[in-house]
DNA sequence: GCCCGCGTTGAACGTGTGTTTAACCTTTGA
DNA sequence: TCAAAGGTTAAACACACGTTCAACGCGGGC
């Protein structure tokens, strides 16, 4: 076992804090690549201490997870003002285009898949961004109007976060991170054609089902759904 | 502890292949509610036996999941037949519809959310599943062609799987089955309309970003990206 | 020189897990 | 009536987990 002090740069005293920053620096990337039930010790193995230290600076598990959410939904929403606004797969190319910080993006997408304070905040977020990207579009041409401008980015954001979703969940571990940039730059590929086929030109050939379900909502029937 | 024989209806003899499905339903049910890190004696509990007899009829925790998996998938596959074939929001609607055995929609979401063989074979399934209804809505001049028809249905697959998956994975957990069919079919009523829009009006108001990507793919401009 | 925090460790604890095993009870067959 | 077989159970095992705790090394102030 070496010294870990050997491995910290600065001298001591400010070596505290180094230490549970690598500490939670190296919980994201082994929870990122393993997922979240990777043991405490492997993750204090990755990152040179034992678990009893990290026990120290962050008090659990939940803890050491907590810090790492918030950590991540921080590092992304100050990072994310520099995506492109109103791109073609909209939240998939928004992803895609992050790639130099894979770690965070699949350590979101783990944390997205088993639930939590993240996950809520980071979808909610998603849907917010969308809609101000959206509502951007609309008002220099680009994208169409809606009549629900809020459901719709809900419905195109959770499209978009949802399919990597899945994806990350039917795709195997990812040995190594970049592994996961360049499967997902293929993925982007794949569906990119497609995404934009649908995006422009729809997927119906006439309004009916649209208009049907227009006639529907705001003049039902029959009065069966009214409480 | 009541007798497990008296809850048996047949007699004895084939009271053995009985129990094997009383676990295996239970398992599902249980698996369905709580994702599959529950202890195998709460599933056996559920079953009303204990969890030696559990190993006894499946040989281990993934010996019953898998049997839950193979069981899930036949059912879905042979009364996915009687679903509708084009309807509004493809998948969603599609899973939405189904409702009435929804714990096996929930158990096949919870195995997507885990990964894998089930997890595969569902979305693989699934795919051509919306390939074929396309194709079909295609020929009966309700759906625009695709220049890559299997792409598209993979697109659209994984989009209205992925939301679902994600959707689940945001909810915290259902205390109750039935809640998970209200609850669905909330969620279907809020995104009915985005949906809609979308996909008979398109995203974008002109062609441009669909033909220069038809562009590119053809003939591209500059050649950076070959290796 | 001595002591006192602070960062850190290694071992232990308690718990829950999947799994194994020996025995029990009931039914079947001769 | 007895023996055999199979369904079923309760207890125990081995292991990994998160967590706790006592102790160690090593700087800096009195």
């Amino acid at each position: 076992m070496r010294s870990t002090r050997a491995v910290g740069a600065s001298g001591p005293g400010g070596s505290g804090e180094a230490t549970a920053e690598r500490i939670r620096d190296a919980a994201i990337k082994r929870f990122a690549r393993d997922g979240f039930a990777v043991g405490l010790r492997v993750v204090a193995a990755d990152a040179g201490v034992t678990a009893g230290l990290v026990m120290h600076y962050f008090g659990s598990k939940d803890g050491l997870r907590q810090a790492c959410d918030k950590y991540v939904l921080e590092v992304i929403r100050t990072e994310k003002t520099k995506a492109v606004t109103g791109s073609a797969t909209v939240m998939i190319a928004q992803l895609a285009e992050v790639e130099r910080f894979a770690p965070l993006a699949l350590y979101a997408l783990r944390s997205l898949q088993a639930g939590g304070e993240l996950a809520t905040a980071f979808v909610e977020q998603m849907c917010r961004d969308a809609e101000e990207y959206l509502a951007a579009g609309v008002e220099s041409g680009v994208i169409k109007p809606s009549r629900d401008p809020a459901g719709r980015a809900r419905y195109l954001a959770m499209q978009g976060l949802g399919s990597l979703l899945l994806w990350v969940a039917v795709h195997p571990g990812f040995t190594e991170i970049d592994d996961f940039s360049k499967q997902l730059r293929q993925l982007s590929e794949e569906i990119t054609l497609p995404a934009l086929e649908v995006l422009t030109q729809g997927l119906f050939t006439d309004r009916k089902m649209l208009d049907d379900y227009l006639m529907y909502v705001c003049d039902p029937p029959a009065g069966p759904i009214e409480p």
